[in-house]
RNA sequence: GGGCGAUUGGCUCAGUGGUAGAGCAUCUCGUUUACACCGAGGGGGUCGGCGGUUCGAAUCCGUCAUCGCCCACCA
């Protein structure tokens, strides 16, 4: 097939593509694993360009793998993405018409499947427009009927060995979503707010304390106020008792350690069920915990004076404000800039609430998971996430995984009528179970919440593998070889992953994770939609194709520094991959021969074995830089041999030393860079070893070993070096018009042996 | 408050002890057996500041500055 003069990545994607995705080598050939879980998208998402990073380095490491011999894995699936999917299908009901509030539990989850059903997996088209190498049959879904089963699998055995417990303590509550949310998914933004000193009456005093707060709202929770043993100023105060304005309620002057004399006023007013600290000051001195704010984010409690109660939380703050300073409680206000803690999904101010949640004891789950990075079974790339990981790990807190909403894994706990709790695998044994308490079936009930996405997404590398049954892909493929994802889902994700994989499969999920960098504008920003500045990886693959996108992607992997994304750059790619299509077509106008082997020629010339030793060099190099996941150095010496050394030299020279042997040594030469370059640049590869007659495909291609044996001669490679350097100093000086000029000429033309042909590479 | 990262030519970035590099932009030359989505060549940087180690530092150490990110319960 002739080549046309420039190539249009549209003409040939998508067909390539349908050729040659899900080519494996045949069972048994090869013993050699190599595995990677892809991170599964939300069922919600659309390919965004942090995606198509993400999934070009995934497709590059399981191409190249699968390129030298081994038997690969990409495993694809897509997350229920319990909020965040509940949160879009919600929005697009009401867009409807329709209040997700009228519906039941189980019409809004049918409502989510038929939606998950119609528009999950949109992402897919387009990851195989990226040229993902995806055996997609063997996809999964984290709410598919296996999939549920090993979740409740997990549950039910962590409960047993008392890793999952129920407990009512503080949660990160969303007023929004009404639901509980884990210390992850809140974010702190430094704002400024008032700092409000507010006069406490002692009783049988004329006397009076003043505390400080952020929150004035809270204080009819308040159930102590506290101050430092050691603060003389108020000593003779402990013991007594301050009055709750605007109630008749007494609360006790305590001391406590944790007081800080320097801060505020250096009492502060203890309510320990909305203040995570009050809440620990409560628990050592016994307190009582008094809930005033209820789960929808109004005052609501007999301890609110009554015209507060019900009334929503911020319109609250500012009526008791105003009704305080009337009343001359409000003795100063103070600007400060505090951290207020909001929902990462919702954006609403998340309220510390008391309620009744399920825990994992992550501190338990951690021990392992920090060993197995600690002694190198799980390397970080680059290896500074490490401290990361542990920072976090050697801190961690029991993690929240219970979720008042609808959408994801029910969690598998039945109740009997009075607080007798079953949990079990399914329905069947909670009621035989409960019937062995004399609890008729219709007496109990199951728990409404939902687990936490991340508590399934943990699992990913081996239930998608088959577990908890013993499966062929979880012998061969498991532990998987590199996880590939982003450094803001260490903690999400990574860890868990990681944890849950010690417990229950005794071994690491994944032995190399690879963290890549966040994809930023041409400016650096950080993209969003409300900045205008997201990129469209499909516009952009529209316009340069997908494998300029993907080299540009990969290029700019430098590790630790963003990538900043702009469409020069990947105009600068789609430069160089028509570069390489252009070589191509020089080469099938010389009727270069491409079915020969390196066996059928004759190593013999300096061009010859100059080639060979850059070719030989460049293989090496790559297999070095795959091996330390530095996918921005392999796409430079890609990019620099063909263009520095094939065109700019072999090229040029092949124009006055164009032999059957030299022409065949082209052939060679070329045909390997292409399989080289295939990972990165798939799509182009593949049509050119098709155009040019090397091969149906480069996808299962592997080296000829051969070339890897020839032995070149150095001589003759160091003295084309020279030759090359000469040409170069004489083009300079001829620009410049130096009479060396003439002199480094003579010595060109006089060059001893056959690259006097090539002299004449200089005009 | 703690931790991490960045700082190299106009721009985007390579370069971890031995004479400062690439691409883009700019300037000069060039349509010759693929490629103007091209080729050849030039100009342009005291490698954020200061101090130290060393025969020698962009590179190692200390310190400061600016920017960015992560973590943290401060009233």
């Amino acid at each position: 097939m002739i080549l046309d003069k420039t190539y249009t990545p549209k003409q040939f994607e998508r067909q390539i593509y349908d050729a040659t995705v899900g080519m494996f080598y045949p069972a048994g050939l090869v013993d050699r694993a190599y595995s990677v879980v892809m991170p599964p998208p939300n069922v919600t998402g659309s390919l965004h360009v942090g995606h198509a990073l993400t999934y070009t380095i995934q497709d590059v490491l399981i191409r190249y793998h699968r390129q030298n011999g081994a038997n690969t894995l990409w495993q694809p699936g897509i997350d229920h993405a319990g909020i965040a999917t509940q949160m879009v299908v919600t929005r697009e009901l009401e867009a409807l018409g329709v209040d997700a509030k009228t519906l039941s539990r189980e019409e809004l989850i049918q409502k989510i499947w038929d939606w998950k059903t119609k528009s999950g997996g949109l992402i897919f088209e387009q990851q195989k427009a990226l040229g993902c190498s995806v055996p997609w049959d063997l996809s999964r879904f984290t709410m598919d009927d296996d999939y549920c089963h090993a979740v409740r699998k997990v549950f039910v055995t962590l409960y047993k060995e008392g890793l999952i417990f129920k407990d009512k303590r503080l949660v990160n509550w969303d007023t929004k979503f009404k639901t509980a949310i884990s210390d992850l998914e809140i974010q702190n933004r430094e704002e400024k707010g008032t700092l409000w000193h507010i006069k406490y009456k002692i009783t049988d005093s004329d006397e009076s304390v003043i505390i400080a707060t952020t929150r004035p709202e809270t204080m009819f929770g308040d159930t102590a106020i506290a101050v430092h043993p050691d603060d003389g100023r108020y000593s003779h105060l402990v013991g007594k008792c301050a009055i709750v304005p605007y109630t008749d309620r007494l609360i006790p002057i305590i001391t406590d350690d944790y007081i800080d004399i320097e801060k505020g006023t250096g009492c502060l007013k203890v309510t320990p069920a909305h203040d995570p600290n009050d809440f620990a000051i409560g628990k050592r001195h016994g307190l009582d915990m008094i809930t005033v704010i209820d789960k929808d984010g109004h005052m609501s409690s007999e301890h609110v004076p009554e015209f507060l109660r019900g009334v929503y939380l911020k319109k609250a703050r500012k009526m008791l404000i105003e009704k305080l300073k009337g009343d001359d409680f409000l003795v100063m206000e103070e600007e400060i800039i505090h951290a207020i803690p909001y929902g990462d999904r919702s954006g609403t101010v998340i309220e510390p609430l008391l309620t009744e949640q399920w825990f994992v004891d992550a501190k338990t789950l951690a021990k392992e998971a920090i060993e197995v990075v600690e002694d190198g079974r799980i390397k970080f790339f680059p290896e500074k996430w490490e401290n990361t990981y542990f920072e976090w790990m050697r801190n961690i807190e029991p993690w929240c995984i219970s979720r008042q909403i609808a959408w994801g894994h029910q969690i598998p706990v039945w109740y009997g009528p009075n607080g007798e709790m079953f949990v079990e695998m399914d329905e069947q044994s909670a009621i035989a179970e409960a019937a062995k308490c004399g609890i008729p079936m219709e007496d109990i009930k199951r728990d409404t919440d939902v687990l936490d996405t991340w508590f399934s997404s943990a699992l990913w590398p081996f239930v998608t593998l088959g577990w908890p049954k013993n499966t062929e892909q979880l012998k061969i493929f498991y532990p998987t070889s590199t996880l590939v994802t982003g450094f803001d889902i260490i903690f999400f994700w990574v860890a868990r992953m990681i944890m849950m994989s010690m417990h229950f499969m005794k071994d690491v999920p994944f032995k190399d994770v690879y963290i890549h960098a966040l994809v930023r504008d041409d400016k650096g920003q950080k993209m969003s939609k409300s900045k205008g500045n997201v990129i469209d990886p499909l516009e952009l693959m529209d316009e340069f194709g997908a494998d300029a996108l993907r080299f540009t992607l990969v290029f700019m992997s430098v590790p630790g520094r963003d990538i900043k994304l702009g469409r020069d750059s990947v105009k600068i790619s789609r430069n160089f991959i028509t570069k390489i299509w252009n070589a191509a077509r020089f080469l099938q106008t010389k009727e270069v021969a491409f079915d020969r082997r390196i066996g059928d020629v004759r190593i013999e010339g300096k061009l010859i074995n100059w080639i060979i030793a850059k070719l030989q060099k460049l293989v090496k190099k790559i297999d070095q830089d795959m091996a330390e996941y530095r996918f921005d150095y392999a796409t430079r010496d890609i990019q620099f041999f063909i263009r520095n050394i094939f065109c700019d030299f072999f090229v040029e020279a092949m124009k006055f030393q164009d032999d059957d042997n030299t022409k065949s040594v082209a052939g060679i030469v070329f045909a390997e860079f292409l399989r080289i370059a295939h990972p990165f640049i798939p799509f182009v590869t593949d049509q050119l070893a098709k155009s040019l007659g090397i091969c149906e495909t480069l996808v299962l291609k592997q080296i000829d070993e051969a070339i890897l044996e020839v032995k070149t001669s150095e001589l003759d490679e160091k003295e084309v070096d020279e030759f090359v350097g000469l040409v170069h100093d004489i083009r300079a000086e001829k620009q410049k018009e130096n009479t060396i000029y003439e002199e480094l000429k003579e010595r060109l033309n006089n060059w001893p042996g056959e690259l006097q042909r090539v002299s004449e590479i200089v005009r």
